[in-house]
DNA sequence: CCAGTATCCTGCAGGC
DNA sequence: TGCCTGCAGGATACTG
């Protein structure tokens, strides 16, 4: 579900409430996830600790701890945290429930069960197999600089690559068909048939599109939220995401999808090539 | 090393 | 109405 303009949304609320709350227990049901998840290891590990101000890593969340140390948070497809009040109606699938001093809560929510919310040792962040993987952020530095020559090395659909962690995080699907359809590139195109002038300006639609959906709050489809519930604004902004059938917003044609990389991609066969 | 596919899991929409 | 199929914002363990 979120890509990185959702889970940084989510990191900017938690910031307005979460640093100085001390937990006080940890509720919950140890169930397989990504990683298992182990409810008894955080009542063990997290009460008593106090928040400090949340970080982001791609579409990881750091909520870091003092006494040091981490939680790291993946949301998955379908995961969602939740900062209500203890009387809050409960949701189905609540996996975690964090208590805080005075009656907030914290509730880690994920249907599908491909999240991850597991603890790091202070040490441990740059060990971690899920972090040490991970690639460049792309809204750090000239992304138009170091992404295209990375690209162009690569014989994968442009598509693919975008999506791969390892090259370059936070793009997932959404954004990954957005950018291209921005830069008027083909989502099979290979990087190595690409030119670097295009591919610079992939890399700059990368960073505009990524920008432009956290300053609406990301993107709802059908549930995202913030942790106050709040729903995300980009979607009136999608030009292609999800669109195959309808017409193209720049020419009219009418918008064809195919599966790249086992991902439903949209595209339109007249403005990308 | 690289590219491509299968898999984990639940919910929901659409077809029959 | 009910059943079935396929698809959904992701990552990774496989295979070739």
């Amino acid at each position: 579900m979120p890509e990185l303009p959702e889970v940084e949304t989510v990191r900017s609320a938690l910031a307005l409430e979460l640093p100085g709350r001390r937990v006080t227990a940890v509720a919950g049901r140890s169930v397989s996830m990504r990683r298992p998840l182990d409810v008894e290891a955080l009542a063990t590990i997290l009460p008593g600790r106090r928040f400090l101000q949340p970080r982001r890593r791609g579409k990881f969340l750091l909520l870091d701890t003092d006494p040091p140390g981490s939680l790291l948070i993946h949301l998955g497809m379908s995961g969602r945290l939740m900062l209500v009040d203890s009387a809050a109606a409960h949701r189905p699938h609540t996996h975690v429930t964090l208590t805080f001093e005075g009656g907030r809560e914290l509730r880690f929510v994920d249907p599908r069960r491909f999240g991850l919310m597991t603890w790091l040792e202070p040490d441990a962040e740059g060990t971690d197999p899920s972090l040490i993987t991970l690639g460049r952020e792309p809204l750090d530095g000239a992304i138009d600089e170091w992404l295209p020559p990375m690209l162009k090395m690569r014989r994968a659909p442009l598509k693919t690559l975008l999506l791969d962690q390892r090259v370059v995080v936070g793009v997932g699907n959404i954004y990954a068909a957005e950018a291209l359809w921005r830069a008027g590139i083909h989502p099979t195109r290979q990087g190595r048939r690409t030119s670097l002038g295009r591919l610079a300006r992939l890399a700059r639609e990368v960073r505009s599109v990524l920008t432009e959906a956290i300053e609406q709050g990301g993107t709802t489809i059908r549930d995202f939220a913030t942790p106050d519930g709040d729903s995300g604004y980009f979607a009136v902004r999608l030009q292609v995401y999800g669109r195959q059938g309808q017409p193209c917003k720049a020419c009219g044609a009418t918008l064809r999808a195919k599966t790249i990389g086992g991902r439903t991609t949209a595209f339109c066969i007249n403005c990308q090539t």
